[in-house]
RNA sequence: GCCGCCUUAGCUCAGCUGGUAGAGCAUCGCAUUCGUAAUGCGGGGGUCACAGGUUCGAGUCCUGUAGGCGGCACCA
């Protein structure tokens, strides 16, 4: 049985895996490919043909095709089915198809296609379905093209962060911390220098930073509603280990139960409710880089992009109804402004909508939805160039999201930023503000990250720049390099003034050709190489080589350079 | 979690139908001081992911486990 819908660069075709035939593996695709070579060398006519939906019911279940007889019953009734037919004898084909065809099989290049892998689908996309076998493949108009979408796939998978983050030594993952990132030195350098920068931004738009537990008891979680709808992603622990068995942790039985944080969301409205909160207040914006930890299915996990421990750069902002459009729309703009300093010209907005499993009133969403629309429209972000689009179904259980993404290597997207209205946390945890009519009032809270999560954001930029990173985020951002070991204490010299400006350098004083240094200092994408001879030394300069340009070697003196690198190595929010 | 594939030196990989492990780069040592993308020679380095099984004998075959990759499902 075959589905054959197109793809971004192709189509797949999904098969129904039979007694005899369980599901296709890797070593089916050449056999596969030849056959679809022998249809198109045969030059077969697809002929189109009408039939009543009750006739083409009852054909597949005579030919057993069970999944096209299920679905074709939910094609219009009255209306006529096409199906197309080519072949004769013992090569007859004819299949549910909307079309249109091409008029003959022989119209295609055998060339110009590869089947490229194979995988599992569920039939309707719905894990309590069986599952198909779905073989991928990408088709072109000619073998050339063919083979510059290959070689365009070779290029991609050279910028993968899983591969940049290894040969940049940036960090590492093991089986024994599954899903948990282990930060070396160099990536934690960017690391550090994007919370650095987050936080000069957080404060300069107004937000106060805090810091909450890792765990809380049970008892949070059940108030906050977490534990109903959220409890197979969450960690759980013991609160205390019952002694005197040895037996180990126990997990259930009399011991109240903590949870590491999936979230940071209920921590912050326990802040917000110490004390009493006058509407005056409003909006307060509170920030964390906060640590949470959630049991994603093994299957999802994938480099540092999707993990079980994370870092997000959390915010809540709690704010009056009156407040909200504008706080939105401010944030809409805090975060293009970042994601421009990172080299993002181009993100993706979309609006998440109520799902099924939901707290909260249809009136309370109908509102939550608007205002999210509304500061989107004002923000002038509602359009095509921001891949706008509304999402059905895929909202919080607390509230409507706006989502902000980002594309990887290889063209996938990734959610990083988003902001969410939500009316449902507040009301559960009971948090209040004193109106100007002296009464209690339920503020709205706005959950909003920008980077998503540190992993996250600095998976895709890795990918975006491929390892190349602008100066003020490059782990080493220059290297002094000797030509001969006479001038290695003029090399010294020259990259204290380096340090001592707060640049992140090192020096190369082996005993190797400058050749070699280059080459070595180029594939590990330092972007710059201050190079010193005996020349350099005598006259106090330094020649600088910029990665990527091929010998346009600058000469100046060392604290012109110094100077010249200090300045380009300012965060753009500094400039 | 589901389907398929994969796991051999720090890295990238080779090891035919089972006969007891190899290359390049990296590392270490020696020589070389050489002006913008690889200087030469030599040395060291592997329980072949892990655990069982089949066999006279397993990197190679079988089973299980753990990771990884590509999808699917999930993604508060």
């Amino acid at each position: 049985i075959t589905f054959g819908p197109s793809t971004d660069d192709g189509f797949y075709y999904d098969f129904a895996p039979t007694a005899e035939r369980g599901p296709f593996t890797d070593e089916d695709l050449p056999l596969i490919e030849e056959e679809m070579r022998r249809i198109i060398a045969a030059d077969e006519p697809l002929i189109r043909e009408e039939w009543s939906r009750a006739d083409v019911r009852a054909f597949f279940d005579k030919t057993g095709e069970s999944f096209k007889a299920e679905w074709v019953m939910e094609l219009p009734e009255g209306e006529a089915i096409t199906m197309y037919r080519s072949g004769k004898g013992d090569d007859k084909w004819i299949d549910l198809c909307r079309g249109p065809h091409l008029v003959s099989t022989g119209k295609l290049d055998p060339q110009a296609f590869k089947l490229t892998r194979v995988s599992g689908a569920y039939w309707r996309g719905d894990q309590a379905n069986p599952m198909l076998s779905r073989i991928y493949g990408t088709a072109w108009l000619n073998k050339k093209q063919l083979a510059e979408h290959l070689v365009r796939l070779e290029e991609a998978a050279k910028r993968d962060h899983r591969r940049i983050g290894q040969d940049m030594d940036l960090f590492h993952l093991q089986a024994e911390a599954h899903g948990s990132v282990f930060w070396h030195p160099k990536g934690f350098v960017l690391w550090r220098a994007l919370e650095a920068y987050m936080r000069r931004r957080l404060d300069a738009a107004g937000y106060d930073e805090v810091k909450t537990p890792q765990l809380m008891d049970a008892k949070q979680w059940e108030k906050s509603g977490h534990w109903g709808k959220y409890r197979e992603n969450m960690f759980v622990v013991p609160d205390e280990i019952p002694s005197g068995e040895d037996d180990g942790p126990v997990l259930s039985g009399t011991s109240d139960l903590m949870a590491l944080k999936p979230m940071n969301c209920p921590a912050h409205v326990l802040i917000f409710k110490q004390g009493i909160t006058s509407y005056r207040e409003l909006p307060i914006r509170m920030a964390e880089m906060g640590c949470c930890h959630r049991n994603e299915p093994h299957g999802a996990l994938h480099g540092i992009l999707r993990v079980r421990q994370f870092t997000q750069d959390d915010g809540h902002i709690f704010a009056r109804e009156d407040q909200l459009i504008d706080e939105i729309v401010a944030f809409c703009d805090l975060l293009d402004s970042v994601y421009r300093d990172f080299g993002f010209d181009g993100y993706a907005i979309k609006l998440a909508l109520r799902p099924d499993q939901r707290f909260g009133s249809d009136a309370e969403w109908d509102r939550a939805e608007q205002v999210l629309r509304d500061a989107v429209t004002k923000a002038g972000r509602a359009t095509v160039e921001y891949g706008w689009e509304e999402l059905p179904g895929e909202g919080a259980f607390y509230a409507p999201k706006l989502e902000f993404h980002l594309t990887d290597a290889i063209g996938r997207t990734w959610q990083v930023g988003t902001i969410q209205a939500d009316t449902v946390l507040p009301e559960r945890l009971d948090a209040s503000y004193v109106g100007e009519d002296g009464e209690r009032h339920r503020p709205v809270m706005l959950h909003r990250a920008i980077l998503g999560t540190f992993e996250r954001f600095i998976g895709i930029l890795i990918e975006h720049h491929a390892g190349r990173f602008p100066l003020w985020l490059s782990p080493v951002q220059a290297v002094v390099a000797t030509i001969v070991s006479d001038a290695d204490d003029y090399a010294n010299q020259v990259l204290a003034k380096l340090k001592a400006a707060g640049l992140r350098a090192e020096s190369d004083l082996r005993n190797e050709k400058i050749n070699y240094k280059v080459r070595e200092h180029s594939l590990a994408k330092v972007p710059l190489l201050l190079v010193v001879g005996k020349r350099e030394a005598e006259e106090r300069t330094v020649a600088i080589r910029r990665l990527g340009s091929d010998d346009h070697q600058k000469v100046m003196s060392v604290d012109e350079a110094v100077a010249m690198i200090a300045g380009e190595a300012v965060p753009p929010d500094l400039r």
